[in-house]
RNA sequence: CGGGGCGUGGCGCAGUCUGGUAGCGCACCUGCUUUGGGAGCAGGGAGUCGGAGGUUCGAAUCCUCUCGCCCCGACCA
């Protein structure tokens, strides 16, 4: 491709706008323009790189013995009225009716028209197993798109759904789309983790998400130094304690009231009472909708919502208004404490650790030392915090580490959600009508590229992983006008074109740094450089992206210098 | 949905408080010089100041409404 005919308008300032890396530098490169909040219009070399990730995917895919299909993208709404989700949805649920009035929604996910699809077609257990994948734009009208494709409302996704005639089979297929995954996020070049998700109603093991490690990430998850425990920060357990740790309590030491006033949070009282945050426990009264519980944390931990409804088996959880906290503690807010409370308690396994702790004392302005569990209160005692930096891996003897991630797939075993509400059955082979089981995969494909780009980049601009690189040479010509570079430039880049490499020559009539600097920011990962000064030696130059290192390079020997670098076979 | 902020040429911004007929840098066009890390000089094109209404002799600037965009929050004790 000749860069003077090539759209790609690169900038030297970025939109105010933009407030991460990738979006910065794709707006930059000349990848994408906004057209409205979360909307984007992919540019020539934009497009590239989604092709190349696209490509990965449907090559894995295929591989993996799924079929590629294109459902509408535009459906209607007795499909998502039989599954119950066009009222479940919300509002990220795009809706419009046509000339007739009939309601219609944007697809933001397919399985009610790909459950539609298959129990329309399949109708024997003989026909089983079945994957289905597409590759198209979804649309979902987030409160807060941000950070270009990232997180848009219209984005690409590649979605895959499984049938089934048994739970075994559904697993297997589970377990082949984990690998399939595996091989496409290596395939793309990107450092990322396979972690264990949250499955909500579905339950076990089955629900992984595949996490491209960057301190952008907006998740956080939670992976072992030792073993291959990783999971996401909203699921990831934490050590039971060891039974017998507190055999040292000291069993004369009462409880003794003292007076805090005004210390409501745990920093203010535990700087107050000179004792460290670790011996406090906090204790949150929370509405649900089995009544008022209180819960207990340790001071210098933070309660994990998901796994306080899960522990709690609770469909609403929230935090109990000023009045309800007033009704059951008899105290206002910031008081509250276990010793004496009639609801229900529930405490994290740590607090069983401590035995000389800091609870509030159910009165305004009181606290209470000397508490200890079990003595002093009684509590149901569950896994419920949020994992921290440096805890025990619930699986081995090592220590967690926390990480920031970026989502960029997905796999989820379904189950008969779908099929059972939709009535997608088969005939098995004992004669018995069943539901189909079910199976969904997801990939982010604009995310990926965007992660790539988090993962990849330096202070002057993106360093494409190879395999996802717009294009795999960009050719400089110093001097466009000098004879000799030109005719050099050109045989170069037909020789180079010839052998199946990508290339962009950058044949604009610029000065050197002009074309330096766009190619720096665009990152494709060779550049050579050709001008009077190389040729005089019969040489052109080489550099790889994100090096520093230049070398030169005979002229008849660049294709196979090329090769060698792309690791790539004539 | 709550709070805050911003809409001025393609991009980044100043001007708004204190009303007087729109400016800077980059980008773009022409010419000459220059040609290995975002060139210099000279000339030039381009803006309904987000939109509508109002106040005023006069509005980017003041008032009202409206649209769009961004940030923070939306149970973190």
């Amino acid at each position: 491709m000749r860069y003077s005919r090539y759209l790609l308008p690169t900038l030297k300032d970025a939109p105010s706008d933009a407030e991460i890396v990738s979006h910065r530098l794709m707006i930059r490169a000349g990848m994408i323009r906004k057209v409205a909040s979360g909307i984007y219009n992919l540019l020539p070399l934009g497009l590239r790189v989604i092709r190349k990730v696209e490509r990965i995917v449907r090559e894995e895919m295929d591989r993996a013995g799924a079929q590629e299909v294109l459902l509408s993208f535009v459906l209607p709404s007795e499909l998502w009225k039989e599954s119950g989700r066009w009222d479940e949805y919300g509002k990220e649920l795009l809706r419009f009716r046509d000339r007739h009035k009939r309601e219609f929604c944007l697809g933001p996910t397919h399985e009610e028209a790909i459950t539609d699809l298959v129990r329309r077609e399949v109708r024997s257990y003989r026909e089983l197993p079945k994957n289905l994948y597409q590759i198209q734009a979804k649309f979902r009208d987030e409160i807060r798109p941000r950070f270009g494709l990232m997180r848009g409302r219209e984005f690409i996704m590649k979605d895959a759904y499984s049938f089934h005639a048994s739970d075994e089979c559904a697993e297997r297929e589970y377990e082949n789309m984990y690998r399939t995954y595996s091989r496409i996020f290596e395939r793309c070049g990107l450092n990322f983790r396979a972690v264990e998700a949250e499955t909500g109603p579905i339950g076990g093991k089955f629900s992984h998400e595949f996490m491209v490690l960057a301190d952008t990430g907006e998740d956080s998850i939670a992976t072992c130094r030792r073993c291959t425990y990783a999971a996401n920060i909203e699921r990831a357990e934490t050590r039971r304690p060891h039974p017998g740790k507190r055999e040292g309590v000291k069993k004369d030491t009462g409880i003794k009231e003292v007076s805090t006033p005004g210390m409501k949070t745990v920093e203010e009282v535990s700087s107050f009472l000179g004792v460290e945050p670790s011996r406090l426990i906090k204790t949150l009264i929370y509405s649900t909708d089995r009544g008022t519980v209180a819960v207990l944390v340790r001071g210098d931990h933070e309660l994990n919502d998901a796994k306080l409804k899960r522990a709690l088996d609770v469909k609403d959880l929230t935090l109990a208004d000023e009045q309800t906290i007033r009704d059951v503690t008899g105290a206002p807010v910031g008081f509250a404490g276990p010793v004496g409370l009639k609801i229900p308690i529930y405490a994290d396994y740590s607090v069983l650790e401590i035995e000389d702790g800091v609870t509030g004392g159910n009165r305004l302005d009181t606290h209470i030392m000397g508490v200890q569990p079990e003595r002093d209160f009684r509590a149901q005692y569950l896994d419920i915090r949020k994992v921290v930096e440096g805890d025990m891996c619930p699986r081995c003897e090592g220590r967690v580490e926390i990480h920031r991630g970026i989502e960029v797939g997905h796999i989820f075993k379904l189950g008969t959600k779908y099929s059972e509400s939709m009535g997608a059955t088969f005939l098995d082979s004992d004669g018995r009508e069943k539901p189909m089981i079910m199976g969904c995969y997801g990939i982010g494909i604009g995310r990926t590229a965007a992660a790539a780009i988090e993962q990849n980049h330096d202070a002057s601009g993106i360093i494409w992983p190879p395999p996802l690189a717009p294009f795999e040479v960009e050719l400089i010509p110093i001097n466009i006008r000098d004879k000799e570079t030109e005719r050099v430039s050109m045989d170069i880049y037909r020789a180079l074109t010839d052998a199946g490499i990508e290339v962009l020559i950058d044949d604009r009539d610029e000065r050197a740094g002009v074309k330096f600097k766009d190619a720096d920011l665009i990152g494709i990962p060779v550049r050579i450089t050709v001008s009077n000064r190389t040729i005089a030696s019969g040489s052109v130059e080489m550099k790889r992206r994100g090096e520093e290192r230049k070398w030169l390079v005979k002229i008849e020997d660049t294709v196979r210098e090329v090769r060698s670098i792309l690791n790539r076979t004539p």
